[in-house]
DNA sequence: AATATTGGAGAGTACAACTATCCAATCACA
DNA sequence: TGTGATTGGATAGTTGTACTCTCCAATATT
């Protein structure tokens, strides 16, 4: 398979197949001779993959590419790498401010204590947190405790499920993870918004 | 309290609130002369909103403009001012393909049905479904119907969580359910990522 | 009176994600 | 075996977004 069959089979222009080899997210083909390179299948499934993170998912091809060779080769550790990953996922995590020595994430402290998890300022998903309850703040709508208490035991149940379908080989672990953490997302928070829909109209018709 | 003034309490640089002014983001000052505004509490709010939104939610500048004006002044119709909202936020939904006349979202559709949802088409949301619902699939990760359940039945929690809380006037309800939608999804995946963490953790231990 | 600041408009910048153009080396077919 | 099409690879150009800078005449401030 030539480049221009792999560009038609992706369903992408051959310029952008290119660019994908240039930026190092598409591993070359194999070299038959200066002018020609064969592509296959895995070429084929790499660009599909490419465009589901850069496109619905919203990644960057910087971030993308980060995803990519985590999942290419994942180090010895499992739990760094998975850090990694979760540093190069949205939403982004403002660095933390404030006078050194002061707790950098209190409302993600406050909000993991309140839900009897392990707090470990380390993790990225932390950061991450705390940016988000600021903005929710900062724009007005802080964040309950109520409502925290709601929104993490619900997700604790999806959290389980994931958990418990987690692959034993590490390397698949890395993948199913990283993957699904990226991809399962968007489906999530669009489950969410239909929910509120079939609630309300339910609400409505009685 | 000037522009200056304004700037430096919403801690941005005066440029940018002036930005924000030409594109219709952030409403003018009360002109006191030719040369001469004042801003007031309002505008700060409205600028930390609108950092909240094209920062650790991501919105683009445009989009974040239509949220802000839905807000601004809602349509008679709750129901079609917050379909126009979920159009605006990520994740971006492909405009449905195939052939005229063929079920232009059979992913979404069969989730729907499988969870006991109404199934509307018309709603901007039923599209994101999909699109997040192909992308994993052509990635290799589709969405299993038993992972579709455990998703949809904790995410249900959280919606009736949501609407429970919902204020009774049209314009409040408005506000609430967009920046709800939008400042709370971050939280959500952020709780997800550090429950995966915490109970990965705890299996460890064990 | 001297200096600084303001609102407003226009131009300029920086970066990201493609997209287009070239070119010499093959290939594919007549 | 010629001849036009295709390829990999490099370089340059385009488009869009989100600011950022520069001006300027009209005020403010001291």
């Amino acid at each position: 398979m030539r480049i221009s069959a792999l560009a038609a089979a992706a369903g992408l222009p051959v310029a952008t197949v290119k660019f994908y080899l240039r930026e190092g997210l598409l591993h070359a083909g194999l070299a038959s001779s200066a002018t020609q390179a064969s592509y296959d299948a895995s070429h084929v499934r790499r660009l599909r993959l490419i465009r589901a993170l850069t496109g619905t998912v919203g990644l960057s091809v910087q971030q993308a590419r980060t995803i990519l060779e985590l999942i290419d080769d994942p180090g010895d550790d499992l739990y760094s790498t998975l850090g990694r990953a979760v540093s190069a996922l949205p939403p982004a995590a403002a660095d933390a401010g404030g006078e050194p020595g002061a707790d950098p994430y209190p409302r993600a402290r406050a909000a993991l204590e309140a839900l009897g998890q392990v707090y470990d300022p380390r993790f990225a998903a932390v950061a991450q947190l705390e940016s988000s309850l600021e903005a929710a703040e900062s724009a007005g709508l802080p964040l309950s405790d109520d409502r925290l208490l709601a929104y993490g035991n619900a997700i604790r149940e999806i959290a389980a499920y994931d958990l418990e379908r987690m692959p034993r080989s590490p390397r698949e672990a890395v993948e199913y993870t990283v993957l699904g953490t990226a991809l399962y997302e968007p489906v999530l928070l669009a489950l969410r918004r239909l929910a509120h829909q079939d609630i309300a109209s339910r609400r409505t018709r009685d």
